[in-house]
DNA sequence: AAAAAAT
């Protein structure tokens, strides 16, 4: 049982805040690093996301901010003295409106920065001064080179999802953006594996910091379902819309690799008459912003997206995770399965494998130190192979792709071209439906009860699992439940 | 075999 806010000794505003949003108790790893934050030390957590991470730093931070305010500054040029970085553009804004939140009854101001954005009204906000700047790095330099955001007063540095922000190409600009940084400050380093890396970069930038660790890291959520259907490419849509109409989903995220992969599976489901959305960095950022309120708002059904998405995202209660291909990094699985089956509830996990996946799973068996047993998804129509199969069998990758898998690809390619949509598609009742305020999901149709078009063809939905098989492996260690 | 983050 945690402790309620109202033992924390924040400055009135805050508190006022905090309970406008109706939180009372604290999170195990608001409890743990509020505290130490609020003493001065630096800390390293390990915490999976929704469990109040931006709390657990935002509030000590701001009480921090408003304890000590720096002597004689004039009013119009307030030096940044708290720093927040991010990987994704999408966490950046999330992460700013939750500390706008929390300032709101202070007279400390707050901006966010980030790539995609006019630089203009960046520029106007960071000139009229901010005490608390929230950025992804690359911005973050162009303000810094631009000298529109001078960093030579920061107090406080939080490095958030800092296993990825440690990625090649992350790593240049994060060191160069902590040379700009006195070496006299406060750094909090949240991450969701301790990896060696990430043990080397907090040794050269953090002093003498305080372990804080809520959750296993490289486990998963012990709440979540988790399935590994076999498949070949083809028929991996029809597996999608096979799984939303037996679970009788209301939305589910759909995680593909590639940026154009996600492109194209979007429109196709889109064509099967499912409501999708897709998130990734070939949109304009103007289009992935209103894609995800689309989804939260339960405007759609599908959100397909690169791993761009797969951490941090607020979303409450996403029913499901498809993994319409095998994560190329094993994090990125318990990274993207954590957007469901948050706060103990429940939630489903789907990953579809191809044959050629065989090397990904084998990391993924590594990181989860576990056999994974892959089910076998049999079409009705499908023709006697011949093979035995019991519908279960321990990951082997066996199979060689044979010369049938070659024209299948190829037809499959050929479907998904680039080919331009009709440019007058026929009246259909959900994608006609006008713009409805939330909350729309209440009303809205789960997505399996979407029809497809009328008059196009849908794709085969008439598979079935061989046999139902439960949840097939579990978590190593059974990870403490997310919220009190 | 990729994505992300600057343009």
């Amino acid at each position: 049982m945690t402790q309620p806010y109202s033992t924390l000794a924040l400055a009135e505003p805050l508190k006022r805040a905090v309970a406008e949003m109706g939180y009372e108790n604290m999170t195990p790893i608001q409890e743990q690093a509020i505290p130490v934050v609020l003493a001065g030390q630096d800390v390293m957590g390990a915490a999976q996301t929704g469990t109040g991470k931006t709390a657990a730093f935002s509030l000590p931070l701001l009480q921090r901010l408003l304890k000590h305010e720096t002597a004689s500054v004039s009013p119009a040029r307030h030096p940044v003295r708290a720093l927040v970085l991010l990987p994704t553009r999408e966490l950046a804004d999330q992460v700013a409106g939750q500390v706008k939140q929390y300032a709101k009854y202070t007279n400390l101001r707050s901006a966010v920065v980030f790539g995609g954005m006019d630089m203009k009204p960046q520029v106007e906000e960071l000139r009229k001064g901010v005490e608390v700047l929230v950025a992804t790095p690359g911005r973050l330099l162009d303000h810094i080179e631009a000298k529109t955001a001078v960093l030579n007063q920061v107090e406080y540095v939080v490095l958030d999802e800092a296993d990825r922000m440690l990625d090649i190409g992350f790593l240049p600009d994060l060191q160069r953006i902590l040379n700009y940084l006195p070496k006299q400050r406060t750094t909090l380093l949240f991450s969701a594996t301790f990896s060696p890396e990430i043990k080397r970069l907090a040794a050269s930038y953090l002093q003498d910091p305080v372990l804080i660790e809520v959750a296993r890291p490289n486990t998963t959520a012990s709440t979540v379902e988790q399935h590994f259907y076999l498949l070949d490419d083809d028929d991996k849509r029809s597996a999608i819309r096979q799984v939303l109409k037996d679970k009788e989903l209301r939305q589910a995220f759909v995680f593909c690799n590639s940026k154009l992969g996600c492109a194209r599976l979007a429109r196709a489901l889109e064509r099967d008459g499912l409501r999708t959305t897709a998130l990734h960095g070939d949109k304009s950022q103007d289009e992935r912003l209103k894609s995800l309120e689309a989804f939260k708002q339960g405007e759609v059904d599908l959100l397909v997206a690169t791993d761009v998405a797969a951490r941090g995202l607020d979303i409450k209660d996403v029913p499901a995770v498809f993994n319409y291909d095998v994560p190329f990094n094993p994090e990125d699985y318990v990274h993207r399965i954590g957007r469901t089956g948050r706060a103990g509830a429940s939630g489903l996990a789907v990953t579809l494998v191809t044959k050629g996946d065989q090397r990904l799973m084998g990391e993924l068996e590594k990181l989860l130190k576990t056999k994974i047993e892959v089910e076998h998804l049999q079409f009705e129509n499908e023709r006697p192979s011949g093979r035995q199969n019991d519908g279960r069998r321990r990951w082997q990758g066996d199979e060689t792709g044979d010369a049938r898998d070659d024209v299948r690809r190829q037809r499959a390619e050929r479907r998904t071209s680039d080919r331009p949509r009709p440019a007058a598609a026929p009246a259909d009742p959900f994608f006609d439906k006008p713009y409805e305020a939330s909350p729309a999901a209440e009303q809205a149709p789960a997505a399996w009860e979407t029809q497809a078009r009328p008059g196009r063809s849908s794709v085969s939905a008439n598979i079935k699992p061989k046999r139902k098989v439960a949840a097939l492996f579990k978590a190593p260690q059974e990870t403490p439940s997310a919220a009190d």
